[in-house]
DNA sequence: CAGATTTATATCGTTCACGATGCAAAAATA
DNA sequence: TATTTTTGCATCGTGAACGATATAAATCTG
Protein backbone atom coordinates (compact mmCIF):
# COMPACT_ATOMS: atom_id res chain seq x y z
CA UNK A 1 0.00 0.00 0.00
CA UNK A 2 2.70 2.10 0.84
CA UNK A 3 4.67 1.82 -2.25
CA UNK A 4 1.27 1.71 -4.21
CA UNK A 5 2.47 4.55 -6.37
CA UNK A 6 5.82 3.22 -7.04
CA UNK A 7 4.32 1.13 -9.65
CA UNK A 8 5.13 1.58 -12.93
CA UNK A 9 1.72 0.96 -14.02
CA UNK A 10 0.17 3.98 -12.36
CA UNK A 11 2.49 6.79 -14.26
CA UNK A 12 1.31 8.86 -16.71
CA UNK A 13 4.89 9.88 -17.63
CA UNK A 14 5.46 6.19 -18.57
CA UNK A 15 2.24 6.35 -20.69
CA UNK A 16 3.45 9.41 -22.46
CA UNK A 17 7.11 8.63 -22.82
CA UNK A 18 6.26 4.93 -24.44
CA UNK A 19 3.30 6.28 -26.91
CA UNK A 20 5.64 9.00 -27.97
CA UNK A 21 8.47 6.73 -28.60
CA UNK A 22 6.32 4.58 -30.54
CA UNK A 23 4.61 7.25 -32.53
CA UNK A 24 7.60 8.92 -33.40
CA UNK A 25 8.62 5.48 -34.45
CA UNK A 26 5.55 4.85 -36.78
CA UNK A 27 6.36 7.46 -38.67
CA UNK A 28 9.76 5.91 -39.48
CA UNK A 29 8.85 3.84 -42.57
CA UNK A 30 7.44 6.90 -44.05
CA UNK A 31 10.63 9.13 -43.12
CA UNK A 32 13.11 6.60 -44.33
CA UNK A 33 12.62 6.96 -47.96
CA UNK A 34 13.24 11.14 -47.41
CA UNK A 35 15.74 10.82 -45.40
CA UNK A 36 14.93 12.58 -42.93
CA UNK A 37 14.27 11.81 -38.75
CA UNK A 38 11.45 13.14 -37.21
CA UNK A 39 12.67 15.83 -35.19
CA UNK A 40 14.14 16.76 -38.87
CA UNK A 41 10.53 16.47 -39.81
CA UNK A 42 9.20 19.08 -37.37
CA UNK A 43 12.06 21.54 -38.59
CA UNK A 44 10.76 21.01 -42.02
CA UNK A 45 7.02 21.38 -40.89
CA UNK A 46 8.21 25.08 -39.17
CA UNK A 47 9.95 26.18 -42.23
CA UNK A 48 7.17 24.94 -45.12
CA UNK A 49 4.49 27.06 -42.88
CA UNK A 50 7.32 29.76 -42.91
CA UNK A 51 10.83 29.98 -44.61
CA UNK A 52 13.72 31.98 -43.67
CA UNK A 53 13.40 31.82 -39.80
CA UNK A 54 16.08 32.78 -37.52
CA UNK A 55 17.20 29.97 -35.07
CA UNK A 56 15.93 31.06 -32.08
CA UNK A 57 12.11 31.10 -33.81
CA UNK A 58 12.64 27.50 -34.73
CA UNK A 59 13.40 26.28 -31.41
CA UNK A 60 10.40 28.60 -30.03
CA UNK A 61 8.23 27.21 -32.00
CA UNK A 62 9.60 23.14 -31.19
CA UNK A 63 9.64 24.21 -27.38
CA UNK A 64 13.30 23.10 -27.61
CA UNK A 65 16.42 24.16 -26.73
CA UNK A 66 19.41 25.95 -28.93
CA UNK A 67 21.52 23.48 -27.89
CA UNK A 68 19.29 20.73 -29.42
CA UNK A 69 18.13 22.82 -32.50
CA UNK A 70 21.94 24.18 -33.56
CA UNK A 71 23.43 20.68 -34.30
CA UNK A 72 20.15 19.45 -35.54
CA UNK A 73 20.12 22.35 -38.13
CA UNK A 74 24.32 21.66 -38.95
CA UNK A 75 23.08 18.02 -40.03
CA UNK A 76 20.39 19.00 -42.13
CA UNK A 77 22.61 21.73 -43.48
CA UNK A 78 24.85 19.45 -44.00
CA UNK A 79 22.58 17.57 -45.83
CA UNK A 80 21.83 19.92 -48.31
CA UNK A 81 18.00 20.94 -47.02
CA UNK A 82 18.64 24.14 -45.74
CA UNK A 83 20.70 27.52 -45.37
CA UNK A 84 21.93 29.05 -42.44
CA UNK A 85 23.01 32.79 -42.91
CA UNK A 86 23.94 35.89 -40.76
CA UNK A 87 21.27 38.00 -39.81
CA UNK A 88 20.84 41.23 -41.25
CA UNK A 89 19.18 43.59 -38.86
CA UNK A 90 20.33 41.03 -36.02
CA UNK A 91 24.03 40.07 -36.65
CA UNK A 92 23.45 37.53 -33.34
CA UNK A 93 21.33 35.57 -35.57
CA UNK A 94 21.29 32.91 -38.19
CA UNK A 95 18.74 33.06 -40.65
CA UNK A 96 17.65 29.59 -41.64
CA UNK A 97 16.10 29.10 -44.91
CA UNK A 98 15.13 26.38 -47.11
CA UNK A 99 17.16 24.94 -50.07
CA UNK A 100 15.64 23.74 -53.23
CA UNK A 101 15.88 19.87 -51.63
CA UNK A 102 14.06 20.80 -48.38
CA UNK A 103 11.79 22.79 -50.40
CA UNK A 104 10.74 19.94 -53.01
CA UNK A 105 10.51 17.35 -49.99
CA UNK A 106 7.26 19.23 -49.12
CA UNK A 107 5.77 17.61 -52.31
CA UNK A 108 6.63 14.34 -50.97
CA UNK A 109 5.93 14.48 -47.40
CA UNK A 110 2.19 15.74 -48.58
CA UNK A 111 0.45 12.51 -47.41
CA UNK A 112 2.18 11.33 -45.02
CA UNK A 113 -0.11 12.58 -41.72
CA UNK A 114 -3.07 11.09 -43.32
CA UNK A 115 -1.14 8.05 -43.59
CA UNK A 116 -0.40 8.38 -40.23
CA UNK A 117 -4.29 9.24 -39.50
CA UNK A 118 -5.27 6.17 -41.31
CA UNK A 119 -2.14 3.85 -39.64
CA UNK A 120 -3.35 4.81 -36.15
CA UNK A 121 -7.12 4.78 -36.83
CA UNK A 122 -6.84 1.72 -38.16
CA UNK A 123 -4.98 0.48 -35.04
CA UNK A 124 -7.01 2.13 -32.46
CA UNK A 125 -10.49 1.14 -33.78
CA UNK A 126 -12.44 4.24 -32.77
CA UNK A 127 -11.27 7.93 -32.87
CA UNK A 128 -13.09 8.55 -29.64
CA UNK A 129 -9.98 8.23 -27.85
CA UNK A 130 -7.94 10.34 -30.51
CA UNK A 131 -9.85 13.50 -29.77
CA UNK A 132 -9.81 13.79 -26.69
CA UNK A 133 -6.63 13.26 -26.45
CA UNK A 134 -5.30 16.29 -28.36
CA UNK A 135 -6.85 18.89 -25.88
CA UNK A 136 -5.50 17.17 -22.85
CA UNK A 137 -1.92 17.06 -24.27
CA UNK A 138 -2.23 20.97 -25.02
CA UNK A 139 -3.45 21.21 -21.39
CA UNK A 140 -0.76 19.59 -20.06
CA UNK A 141 2.16 20.83 -22.18
CA UNK A 142 1.03 24.45 -21.24
CA UNK A 143 0.80 23.59 -17.83
CA UNK A 144 4.25 22.35 -17.90
CA UNK A 145 5.83 24.58 -20.28
CA UNK A 146 5.22 27.72 -18.32
CA UNK A 147 7.09 28.56 -15.78
CA UNK B 1 -5.68 23.44 -48.42
CA UNK B 2 -3.60 21.00 -50.01
CA UNK B 3 -0.69 21.49 -47.43
CA UNK B 4 -3.05 21.89 -44.70
CA UNK B 5 -2.20 18.69 -42.81
CA UNK B 6 1.51 19.48 -42.98
CA UNK B 7 1.30 22.03 -40.24
CA UNK B 8 2.45 21.34 -36.80
CA UNK B 9 -0.09 22.28 -35.09
CA UNK B 10 -2.50 19.36 -36.50
CA UNK B 11 0.10 16.95 -35.48
CA UNK B 12 -0.78 14.49 -32.84
CA UNK B 13 2.64 13.19 -32.83
CA UNK B 14 4.47 16.40 -31.73
CA UNK B 15 1.81 17.01 -28.97
CA UNK B 16 2.79 13.68 -27.82
CA UNK B 17 6.35 13.86 -27.93
CA UNK B 18 6.77 17.38 -26.50
CA UNK B 19 4.30 16.28 -23.43
CA UNK B 20 6.69 13.38 -23.34
CA UNK B 21 9.52 15.65 -22.71
CA UNK B 22 8.14 18.34 -20.59
CA UNK B 23 6.64 15.42 -18.15
CA UNK B 24 10.29 13.61 -18.41
CA UNK B 25 11.64 17.07 -17.27
CA UNK B 26 9.60 17.99 -14.64
CA UNK B 27 10.84 14.60 -12.94
CA UNK B 28 14.21 16.16 -12.91
CA UNK B 29 14.17 18.10 -9.72
CA UNK B 30 12.96 15.36 -7.90
CA UNK B 31 15.72 12.63 -9.50
CA UNK B 32 18.62 14.45 -9.72
CA UNK B 33 19.12 13.92 -6.01
CA UNK B 34 18.94 10.55 -6.17
CA UNK B 35 21.08 10.71 -8.80
CA UNK B 36 19.58 8.94 -11.63
CA UNK B 37 18.05 9.77 -14.45
CA UNK B 38 14.41 9.29 -15.70
CA UNK B 39 14.98 6.00 -17.46
CA UNK B 40 16.84 4.43 -14.75
CA UNK B 41 14.20 5.38 -12.57
CA UNK B 42 11.99 3.48 -14.57
CA UNK B 43 14.15 0.49 -14.38
CA UNK B 44 14.21 0.86 -10.13
CA UNK B 45 10.15 0.83 -10.56
CA UNK B 46 10.59 -2.64 -11.99
CA UNK B 47 12.82 -4.05 -10.32
CA UNK B 48 11.12 -2.42 -7.09
CA UNK B 49 7.98 -4.19 -8.27
CA UNK B 50 9.84 -7.93 -8.90
CA UNK B 51 13.46 -8.11 -8.15
CA UNK B 52 15.78 -10.22 -9.89
CA UNK B 53 14.30 -10.79 -13.26
CA UNK B 54 16.67 -11.25 -16.61
CA UNK B 55 17.44 -8.29 -18.82
CA UNK B 56 14.95 -9.27 -21.46
CA UNK B 57 11.54 -9.20 -18.93
CA UNK B 58 12.67 -5.59 -18.01
CA UNK B 59 12.75 -4.63 -21.72
CA UNK B 60 9.57 -5.81 -22.37
CA UNK B 61 7.95 -4.26 -19.26
CA UNK B 62 9.79 -1.18 -20.35
CA UNK B 63 8.83 -2.14 -24.41
CA UNK B 64 12.24 -0.86 -24.97
CA UNK B 65 15.20 -3.08 -26.78
CA UNK B 66 17.82 -4.55 -25.36
CA UNK B 67 20.37 -2.83 -26.89
CA UNK B 68 18.63 0.41 -25.09
CA UNK B 69 18.70 -1.70 -21.84
CA UNK B 70 21.66 -3.04 -21.84
CA UNK B 71 23.64 -0.05 -21.77
CA UNK B 72 21.08 1.22 -19.23
CA UNK B 73 21.62 -1.19 -17.07
CA UNK B 74 25.57 -1.44 -17.36
CA UNK B 75 25.49 1.97 -16.38
CA UNK B 76 23.63 1.59 -13.29
CA UNK B 77 25.82 -1.13 -12.73
CA UNK B 78 28.55 1.39 -12.74
CA UNK B 79 26.62 3.80 -10.03
CA UNK B 80 26.33 0.77 -7.87
CA UNK B 81 22.61 0.55 -8.31
CA UNK B 82 22.67 -3.01 -9.34
CA UNK B 83 24.05 -6.04 -10.26
CA UNK B 84 24.13 -8.50 -13.38
CA UNK B 85 24.97 -12.12 -12.69
CA UNK B 86 24.52 -15.38 -15.34
CA UNK B 87 21.37 -16.81 -15.02
CA UNK B 88 21.52 -21.06 -13.80
CA UNK B 89 18.90 -22.50 -15.60
CA UNK B 90 19.34 -20.24 -18.84
CA UNK B 91 23.05 -19.29 -19.07
CA UNK B 92 21.58 -16.88 -21.78
CA UNK B 93 20.31 -14.68 -19.70
CA UNK B 94 21.55 -11.51 -17.29
CA UNK B 95 19.85 -11.70 -13.93
CA UNK B 96 19.22 -7.89 -13.10
CA UNK B 97 19.28 -7.73 -8.98
CA UNK B 98 19.40 -4.62 -7.12
CA UNK B 99 21.72 -3.98 -4.70
CA UNK B 100 21.22 -2.31 -0.97
CA UNK B 101 22.17 1.10 -2.57
CA UNK B 102 19.30 0.70 -5.39
CA UNK B 103 16.58 -1.04 -2.98
CA UNK B 104 17.21 2.14 -0.89
CA UNK B 105 16.57 4.62 -3.17
CA UNK B 106 12.97 3.16 -2.96
CA UNK B 107 12.48 5.00 0.54
CA UNK B 108 13.37 7.97 -1.27
CA UNK B 109 11.72 7.32 -3.74
CA UNK B 110 8.24 6.82 -2.69
CA UNK B 111 6.90 10.52 -2.36
CA UNK B 112 7.46 11.08 -6.55
CA UNK B 113 4.69 10.19 -7.71
CA UNK B 114 2.23 12.26 -5.62
CA UNK B 115 4.82 14.88 -5.66
CA UNK B 116 4.34 14.88 -9.48
CA UNK B 117 0.78 14.67 -9.52
CA UNK B 118 0.50 17.39 -7.46
CA UNK B 119 2.90 19.61 -9.63
CA UNK B 120 0.65 19.13 -12.54
CA UNK B 121 -2.44 19.20 -11.12
CA UNK B 122 -1.95 21.99 -9.93
CA UNK B 123 -0.86 23.31 -13.24
CA UNK B 124 -3.61 21.75 -14.91
CA UNK B 125 -5.96 23.09 -13.08
CA UNK B 126 -8.87 20.46 -13.63
CA UNK B 127 -8.68 16.31 -13.01
CA UNK B 128 -10.42 16.00 -15.90
CA UNK B 129 -8.16 16.15 -18.68
CA UNK B 130 -6.02 13.82 -16.81
CA UNK B 131 -8.21 11.00 -16.32
CA UNK B 132 -9.06 11.28 -19.99
CA UNK B 133 -5.25 10.66 -21.03
CA UNK B 134 -4.56 7.94 -19.20
CA UNK B 135 -6.88 5.08 -20.92
CA UNK B 136 -6.83 6.96 -24.24
CA UNK B 137 -2.79 6.61 -24.29
CA UNK B 138 -3.35 2.77 -23.54
CA UNK B 139 -5.48 2.32 -26.08
CA UNK B 140 -2.95 4.23 -28.38
CA UNK B 141 -0.08 2.46 -27.05
CA UNK B 142 -1.98 -0.80 -27.64
CA UNK B 143 -2.59 0.19 -31.19
CA UNK B 144 0.85 1.02 -32.05
CA UNK B 145 2.98 -1.78 -30.20
CA UNK B 146 1.10 -4.65 -31.52
CA UNK B 147 2.60 -6.04 -34.92
C1' DC C 1 28.25 57.16 -23.45
C1' DA C 2 30.18 53.33 -20.20
C1' DG C 3 29.07 49.40 -17.79
C1' DA C 4 25.82 45.80 -16.78
C1' DT C 5 22.46 42.66 -18.53
C1' DT C 6 20.10 40.10 -21.83
C1' DT C 7 19.79 37.63 -26.10
C1' DA C 8 21.19 34.52 -30.04
C1' DT C 9 23.94 31.03 -31.11
C1' DA C 10 27.37 27.55 -30.49
C1' DT C 11 30.25 23.83 -28.18
C1' DC C 12 31.04 20.01 -25.04
C1' DG C 13 29.93 15.95 -22.35
C1' DT C 14 26.64 12.45 -20.90
C1' DT C 15 22.74 9.65 -21.52
C1' DC C 16 19.32 7.79 -24.37
C1' DA C 17 16.86 5.47 -28.49
C1' DC C 18 17.44 2.53 -32.07
C1' DG C 19 18.92 0.25 -36.57
C1' DA C 20 22.32 -3.07 -37.87
C1' DT C 21 25.03 -6.71 -36.72
C1' DG C 22 27.40 -10.50 -34.09
C1' DC C 23 27.53 -14.57 -31.13
C1' DA C 24 26.52 -18.22 -28.25
C1' DA C 25 23.05 -20.92 -26.00
C1' DA C 26 18.57 -22.93 -26.22
C1' DA C 27 14.74 -24.79 -28.72
C1' DA C 28 12.63 -26.68 -32.68
C1' DT C 29 12.78 -29.66 -36.53
C1' DA C 30 14.37 -32.95 -39.75
C1' DT D 1 21.30 -36.83 -33.16
C1' DA D 2 22.44 -33.26 -36.64
C1' DT D 3 20.83 -29.10 -38.55
C1' DT D 4 18.17 -25.10 -38.50
C1' DT D 5 15.89 -21.49 -36.17
C1' DT D 6 15.00 -18.73 -32.40
C1' DT D 7 16.22 -16.33 -28.31
C1' DG D 8 19.03 -13.44 -25.05
C1' DC D 9 22.42 -10.37 -24.77
C1' DA D 10 25.95 -7.38 -26.40
C1' DT D 11 28.50 -3.94 -29.44
C1' DC D 12 28.76 -0.17 -32.75
C1' DG D 13 27.38 4.01 -35.02
C1' DT D 14 24.25 7.91 -35.54
C1' DG D 15 21.11 11.24 -34.08
C1' DA D 16 18.83 13.40 -30.44
C1' DA D 17 17.91 15.90 -25.74
C1' DC D 18 19.79 18.63 -22.40
C1' DG D 19 22.76 20.67 -18.57
C1' DA D 20 26.70 23.56 -18.35
C1' DT D 21 29.40 26.83 -20.33
C1' DA D 22 31.27 30.28 -23.75
C1' DT D 23 31.14 34.32 -26.87
C1' DA D 24 29.72 38.12 -29.28
C1' DA D 25 26.18 41.29 -30.38
C1' DA D 26 22.26 43.88 -28.92
C1' DT D 27 19.86 46.25 -25.30
C1' DC D 28 19.17 48.38 -21.08
C1' DT D 29 20.62 51.54 -17.27
C1' DG D 30 22.91 54.70 -14.65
Amino acid sequence: MEYEQLKLNNQLCFRLYTAARLTVGAYHSYLDPLGITYPQYLVLLVLWEQDKQPVCDIAKRLMLDTNTVTPLLQRMEKSGLLQRTKGKTDTRQRIVSLTEKGTALREQAKHIPECLSANILEKMGSMEELTTLVPALDKLIEGLSER
